[in-house]
RNA sequence: GGCGCGUUGGAGAAACGGUUAACUCACAUGCCUUUCACGCAUGCAUUCACGGGUUCGAAUCCCGUACGCGUCACCA
């Protein structure tokens, strides 16, 4: 029984696209529920898409996410080197025992002949090469002349060909479908595919990954491998991560990438488990799910077949789960410096933090949840004074605040949070008027808002005696201009 | 066009031939309540793309149709 190892094997764009890195967590997850391996390899064989710091995006990402690799180019291992451009030396060597096997052949043919024939006979085009047919000698000949050559897949027996994919189970094809593909170009670089099979052989991967629109070419893999005499891996090829019915999440339309996410004030912790239920459910009705959670119940069997649309609703409903459960301290040293970040004066930051905390989704929505403490708009809508549920209109409202002024002004323990809470909710009683007819238009009076985090006793506490009396003042003055000039 | 794959409520999904199709998000309503939120409660597919067939019995098995996706590169 060979040990798992898997790979997540991404190419430098610069951009972590979802459904790479779902491929990656599924990656990580299969080989550490086996107790195996989970490696980085890095392709970079296409040059003219390099973009600089894209390496360390990955890297980033990755560890953010927990997903720990156990070889790669940065920590090596057995069996690198574990970047694509460092091991393109390697690739024609094999290339050319592939030859000797009868499982490739030297191809002489011109690019352009080939297109032009393609494209005259339109989709159903199945290019049948000419050069299998070449002697020995004709070949040698051509070689050495220094004739531009390709080394192209030899396909010949034409039986079917089957293999059976952990998630869409048994796959047949007729062989006499498959197309020929190159392996090595005439620049003498390996095509994308070949150098995959025979990274993935060298670095002993044993459960091959990844995206389903690689199910087609699978046969194709599988011939190769046969023509080694290597075993085949173990595929488990997952559904596609999509925005909508018919398109794919992709860095062309905009989509999201983590990055965005993470920027747009979601949890990377909340990301991964949220992404782990795209195609994949676990046996229980269990949704939140810890790194380690998720390594103990992950099981390949229960990866679906069907595309996932990525519902942003949802990962914002499970980040404010993550918000909320998550240890009270590590919760203050989240929000504490977002908050300074937008409020500059001095105030109770671990209160703050725990009235927003269940009033928040993402980190993204502290800013306009609290910028009020700062400084509001004087010019609020007075009609918000008025509430039929809390049976408060302008009119009371100006009554009632007008009655405040001196029972606030003298009261001497406001720095205590507690205290200052009871005493406010006794006031109605006093007053002989219902909490509501109190206690809404103070809060409307400190805030200038319809909504807040906490209500009237929590933000007086918050703003102070002397910022609560001036912006009391305020609404008064405002709220006698209107009722004494009656429109 | 050939080949491959898929189709359960707005979204993620469970179900692995057996009575009323889980669960979560979203949405709606009510309760709680000094606003909002949290929390709690209730509602939301008589039906599993459609049409046949197999079976005592089908979302589950078979065939066909429709729709969607993928793939057919000297791109990864």
């Amino acid at each position: 029984m060979n040990k798992t190892r898997t790979r997540f094997a991404p190419s430098p764009t610069g951009y972590m696209h979802i459904g790479n890195l779902r491929t990656a967590l599924f990656e990580y997850l299969i080989a550490k529920h086996d107790g195996g391996d989970f490696l980085l390899r890095i392709e970079d064989t296409d040059q003219q898409r390099q973009v600089e710091g894209a390496v360390d995006i990955i890297y980033d990402t990755m560890k953010m996410c927990g997903l720990q690799w156990d070889e790669g180019p940065d920590i090596g291992g057995d069996f690198g080197p574990y970047i694509q451009s460092e091991r393109l030396p390697m690739y024609k060597g094999y290339a050319e025992k592939l030859i000797q096997l009868k499982g490739a052949h030297y191809c002489f043919c011109k690019e352009e002949d080939i297109e032009a024939m393609r494209k005259e006979q339109g989709e159903t085009f199945l290019f049948e090469d000419p050069c299998k047919k070449l002697s020995e000698q004709e070949i040698q000949e051509k070689l050495s002349s220094g004739q531009e050559y390709v080394i192209r897949q030899t396909i010949d027996q034409v039986e079917t060909t089957a293999f059976d994919d952990e998630v869409y189970g048994h796959i047949e094809v007729e062989s006499d479908i498959l197309d020929e593909m190159v392996l090595i170009k005439s620049d003498g670089f390996p095509t994308y595919n070949f150098a995959n099979i025979i990274d993935d052989h060298q670095m002993q991967i044993s459960h091959v990954v990844r995206g389903n629109e690689y199910l087609s070419s699978t046969p194709k893999y599988n011939l190769i491998y046969d023509a080694y005499g290597w075993q085949r891996p173990v595929y488990v090829h997952v559904p596609p991560v999509m925005k909508d019915e018919q398109h794919k999440l992709s860095k062309r339309n905009g989509d999201a990438s983590f990055q965005d996410l993470i920027a747009k004030g979601y949890l990377p912790e909340a990301v991964i488990n949220y992404i782990a239920l795209l195609g994949w459910s676990p046996e229980t009705d269990q949704e939140i799910f810890t790194l380690q959670e998720l390594i103990e119940q992950f099981d390949i069997r229960r990866i679906s077949k069907r595309p996932a649309i990525f519902d942003i609703d949802k990962l914002t409903w499970m980040n404010s789960v993550y918000l909320r459960d998550m240890d009270d301290q590590a919760y203050y040293d989240l929000v504490i410096p977002r908050l300074k970040e937008v409020l500059h004066k001095t105030y109770d930051w671990n209160y703050i933090a725990d009235l927003i905390r269940p009033r928040i989704s993402t980190l993204n929505d502290i800013a306009q949840l609290v910028d009020f403490l700062d400084s509001y708009d004087e010019q609020y809508d007075l009609e918000m004074f008025r509430h039929k549920r809390q049976k408060s209109t302008k009119e009371s409202s100006l009554k009632v605040l007008e009655a405040m002024m001196e029972p606030l002004a003298g009261y001497e323990h406001w720095e205590d949070a507690q205290a200052l809470h009871e005493y406010l909710l006794s006031m109605p009683a006093q007053m002989g008027v219902k909490n509501g007819v109190l206690l809404w238009p103070i809060r409307t009076a400190l805030s200038g808002k319809k909504a807040t985090p906490g209500g009237a006793t929590e933000i007086a506490y918050l703003l102070g005696k002397e910022e609560c009396l001036r912006r009391i003042q305020i609404g008064i003055d405002r709220l006698k201009q209107v009722i004494n000039e009656p429109a």
